[in-house]
DNA sequence: ATCCAGGTTGCCA
DNA sequence: TGGCAACATGGA
């Protein structure tokens, strides 16, 4: 049985898959259905612990004992929150969005998966990047099946271990699909026409493009761990429809730089209207040095807080009853526009 | 319909 | 350096 129970104190599994650094879980009734690499996975949360039930295990039985170690290395469990959020700087800001955030971690995510992903996201909403992301598991991955509900909840024959009342196209309705992520020679065999079709836009160029030099052995990105940040960035930087804000988001959500402070309109944004009200004219540059110096060594942890905080509109200066009015507004909040 | 979205790139002064 | 337009697509 590919089922067991992590205890995951100081994390809120919601939060952490719905803040917009991983696109493809899905949630239902039952939980959250997506994949960890390879595998496919089923993970639930009640109170401080983590039901979580995988797919078949293409791998040898040893390596069913380490399912535990890579869910929780997935969920970066091992990041000490308390100490993280403690060392943001205290002001009015930055409190209320680590109060509404807790349990919120930065995870771990496979490096190729997540660099993929953001550069397909570029001028998207977080919503189209996950179906960005679905389309092209869907067509150019490798479907996983995993059990719906839990067994307990059918009818079992004792003596022969089978499922009683249950034909086989009831018994595939049990079943939820999960795509692993294409990696990168699989993308870099397709035609940009093959990506174009998955809703990418321009950005199908770039992708195919950085597919190429990965699979081509010319860009190594699990070597590129050893470099240190500002080296790591600029490899990251070289790749096609890479640029500053995606190479720090792939830093953060794949490297582990929690250093990394990507800055995107949410979060100019936010900055902006909360830090230099006055301020008429700041530019990019300025702003990341700003942000870099003033959020510190976690500084990525703190920029996830605010973007979360910011996108779940709680993080409004003013109380505004149509969200849709308030989202289309340029800066939330304000009644009298900024020259 | 119009605006905006977890931007990047090339070109201009 | 810093401003600016082009680049595709879909939801609100």
């Amino acid at each position: 049985m590919n089922m067991i129970k992590i205890v995951a104190p100081d994390f809120d599994l919601e939060k952490t898959l719905d803040s917009g650094q991983v696109f493809h879980w899905k949630k239902t009734n039952k939980g959250f259905f997506g994949t960890i690499g390879q595998l496919a996975v089923r993970v639930e949360q009640s109170g401080n612990s983590l039901k979580v039930r995988c797919g078949p295990i293409p791998l040898s039985t040893s390596k069913r004992h380490a399912l535990p170690g890579v869910v929780a290395r997935y969920f970066a469990l091992d990041h000490p929150l308390a100490a993280i959020c403690a060392s943001f700087p205290d002001d009015p800001v930055i409190n209320a969005a680590r109060e509404s955030c807790r349990g919120l971690r930065i995870i771990r995510q496979p490096k190729w998966e997540c660099l993929a992903t953001f550069i397909c996201s570029s001028m998207k909403q977080v919503a189209h990047i996950g179906q960005i992301s679905q389309k092209l598991r869907e067509r150019f991955g490798e479907q996983r099946k995993i059990r719906l509900r839990h067994a307990l909840h059918e009818t079992y024959d004792g003596s022969s271990g089978r499922l009683l009342n249950v034909n086989k196209s009831r018994r595939s309705q049990l079943d939820y699909a999960v795509y692993t992520f294409p990696p990168a020679d699989r993308i870099a065999s397709l035609r940009e026409r093959a990506l174009r079709g998955c809703a990418l836009g321009y950005r199908a160029k770039n992708l195919l493009a950085t597919a190429r030099i990965v699979a081509s052995g010319e860009a190594k990105l699990e070597d590129w761990s050893a470099l240190c940040d500002a080296d790591l960035r600029s490899k990251l930087c070289e790749l096609p429809g890479v640029g500053a804000k995606v190479a720090n988001c792939v830093m953060l959500f794949a490297y582990e730089r929690l250093r990394a402070f990507p800055i995107d309109v949410w979060i100019e944004r936010t900055l902006k209207e909360k830090y230099f009200p006055h301020a008429r004219h700041l530019s990019a540059l300025r702003l990341q040095t700003f942000a870099e110096k003033y959020f510190g060594e976690h500084g990525g942890y703190a920029q996830q807080y605010l973007f979360h905080h910011a996108r779940t509109n709680h993080g409004r200066s003013v109380r505004c009853t149509d969200r849709a009015a308030a989202l289309r507004r340029p800066y939330p909040g304000m009644t009298k526009s900024h020259g």
